[in-house]
DNA sequence: GATGAATAAAAATTCAAA
DNA sequence: TTTGAATTTTTATTCATC
């Protein structure tokens, strides 16, 4: 279940906006994943994503930017 | 005031580890540059620092990951 | 081990004001 | 136009429960 939920959390990211952990939560839910904000935060941390200035960015290997 | 302060901010966030933006705020006013947390917000959105596992880091040009 | 509810902590914004 | 104080919003963590 969680490897699901983090495989749509990475599309959606990877998709473009999504600039707050309830907006990831509510796409998620219509994805049919209803999860809770501290569980997105974990999964967060788990998938190394990135907060910077348009919203969440998936991180490459290195954490290197170019 | 805000550009020296913005060097300092790229110098101390490029050089590693900064956690927090009050941790950011602490290590500002050894050099120097004493302001709140407010400012710094606004600061590291000017820089469009991004935050991620690492604490603060510096985005390039396109916002791609290596 | 994965999760949620509640809480704490961190960050963004509002609202003066210089 | 930049800033700080106060506030709101967002995110991380703690403390149970399953």
């Amino acid at each position: 279940m969680k490897d699901q939920r983090h495989n749509a959390i990475r599309e959606l990211v990877g998709q473009g906006l999504v600039a707050s952990q309830d907006e990831l939560r509510r796409k998620l839910r219509r994805r049919g994943f209803a999860v809770t904000q501290a569980t997105l935060s974990r999964d967060i941390h788990e998938l190394k994503l990135s907060k910077g200035p348009s919203g969440y960015t998936l991180m490459g290997g290195s954490g290197a930017t170019v």
